[in-house]
DNA sequence: GCTGGCACTCGCTATACTTGACTGCCAACG
DNA sequence: CGTTGGCAGTCAAGTATAGCGAGTGCCAGC
């Protein structure tokens, strides 16, 4: 279908579009890339791969410009090819050692957004996927008390909980012994399921299933707040974003958070990088948008780390800092 | 200077121009206001209004429209006649009840940002203002503890600290100890000081000044973090944003965090609200927007809550709300 | 001091015209 | 048969011009 000449011809109409964000004549496609040919053959090429729907025109008498197939064509090139690795300097660079792992995402982000000029997002560890380490119970008055959970791979979840009756310090370091024995080692999605044993086990006791109920609802909570992005304001110089219309609905789409998680979810556990361009993202709202994602972390404390951006976004650089920013991650957590 | 019906014009100019974002003329001010007069004389008002500073004309044969002084009269005249309150249901149903103080504000936000059409902003009391109520130090592995630091007013920092050797629980216990008894009641800010103090007394302890370290470390940390926002959208839906190069510089500036965090931060311990317009705001970004804000919560566990908008905004709506929310927050906080 | 009226200003919109960057097609060439 | 140069055709974007209308400032009269 492809053939070697004309699967050039779109690779450099697909790079000349992503640098100049304008439809890309044939005359400017001679002039800067080595095609080895005229105008008037390109223009044969560029006609025929507008019929097989990699290329549009926006009007007769403009140049053409890749559709969601034809970029897709461009980045599994990329990916057969194995595009060049990012300087890991480069990257590294702007990690500096952060203290703690919430900033570590943080600096991370950061620093991606820096290098594609796109929206940088990082889906962090599932909390109910980990193992419970250790369960805590502080008192903080005798209505209230603080839990803190600690997973195996080192997160931490904590929640006030206010108690129905004056509790006395040993009383809820009983609780405390009977969460850990029953849910030690155990992953916090677990926890649910094993409630019904640990009621049955300790039947007059009240605090223990309000205690669980709280647990439950901050390991929820947790799960739902692990997203976190920064660079708007980059997709916001981006042309395509010029007109503030165009840009709010998908503003309002990341202050949802809980569908760029599930755009990004789909990441989760691969270990291949995940570019998903265009109309191929579930979402309307990503209709003119690309994600590129990879995962990062090990085993059961994995998370996601990506950009989004538009369709026109540069791919060959976004997947190096991706997997860079992710490789950089991996190793810190470890 | 400002004679009543002078001051009546300015009102309802003000008001026309908030409603309609286009500059106001004699006409409209006559037809849709009860001014008493015809727009002859109304432009005389006009134009003595636009040489005393509060008006201006972007054009000769343009209507009117405020400026930050014409604004700023506008407002105080706001205050001085009691802005009427919002409807409390219409504002608490917004809020419902959360389990958790951060979702809390996160619900609070969202609810400001729909009733004003701004941008919600919160800042989370200072943890380091607050009282020290406990400190403990969890075991997670031989060589990593949890420090976990609750504070009178039930806020919770908590940092995981690596260990340059081999420390048992026990031993930690010993740490916990001194550090309670070194820093039960004091201001978390007085720590720096009392170290010297408390390394004296463990002087071959090598553990407790790595731990206090990380507890002030943390602390200064949690005390960046403190800002919350929410509604972009919102503010490029305003007519003043419909070109997204208008609304880049102000949202790299919220990315920024810190310097929100600087411009909100004179509305803490003041009972009053503040009304910040345009210019009377330091910085540059924020020439043509304005702040409305106010303290809640009380003594040592203070925050604030308030909108940033286009200096067009409706203030006696962002006013009424503002006080409405910080009320609610208030009041769920004790 | 208020008002109606009139002349004037000037941004906005609509229209018409020009320009230039493309393409598609075709005939010729190797 | 693939490639090429050339030519006619298309259409967005830029430019110039004219007319409209919203709004002002000023002035004379009440």
């Amino acid at each position: 279908m492809l053939n070697e000449r004309r699967r050039r011809v779109l690779q450099a109409l697909v790079e000349e579009y992503i640098a100049s964000a304008t439809p890309v004549g044939s005359k400017t496609l001679v002039n800067r890339y080595e095609l080895g040919c005229s105008p008037a053959t390109v223009r044969n090429e560029l006609s025929i791969l507008e019929e097989t729907g990699f290329l549009v025109q926006p009007h007769v008498s403009a140049g053409r410009m890749p559709t969601d197939t034809g970029y897709r064509s461009f980045v599994d090139d990329l990916i057969e090819k194995g595009s060049p690795a990012l300087q890991g300097s480069q990257a590294t660079s702007l990690m500096h050692k952060a203290s703690e792992v919430d900033e570590l995402m943080r600096e991370t982000s950061v620093a991606l957004t820096r290098l594609t000029d796109c929206l940088a997002v990082v889906l962090s560890p599932s909390v109910s996927l980990a193992r419970v380490k250790r369960i805590d119970l502080l008192s903080m008055t005798p209505h209230r008390a603080l839990m803190v959970l600690i997973t195996e791979s080192g997160q931490v979840v904590n929640r006030s909980i206010e108690l129905a009756e004056e509790t006395a310090p040993e009383r809820l370091r009983e609780v405390e012994q009977a969460l850990n024995a029953a849910f030690d080692s155990k992953r916090a999605a677990d926890i649910r399921p094993l409630r019904v044993a640990l009621e049955a086990a300790h039947e007059r006791d009240l605090l223990v299933p309000r205690v669980v109920d709280e647990i439950l609802d901050a390991l929820a909570e947790a799960d739902r707040d692990r997203l976190y992005h920064v660079g708007i304001p980059a997709l916001l110089a981006q042309p395509e974003f010029h007109d503030a219309a165009q840009a709010r609905p998908l503003i309002e789409f990341l202050e949802d958070g809980i569908s760029v998680l599930e755009a990004l979810s789909d990441a989760l556990g691969n270990r291949e990088l995940m570019v998903r361009i265009g109309h191929e993202n579930r979402r309307a709202e990503l209709g003119n948008m690309s994600i590129v994602a990879v995962n990062y972390g090990v085993g059961s404390a994995d998370g996601v780390v990506g950009v989004i951006g538009p369709t026109r976004m540069d791919y060959s650089r976004a997947m190096a800092a991706v997997r860079v920013i992710a490789d950089g991650l991996s190793e810190a957590l470890t």
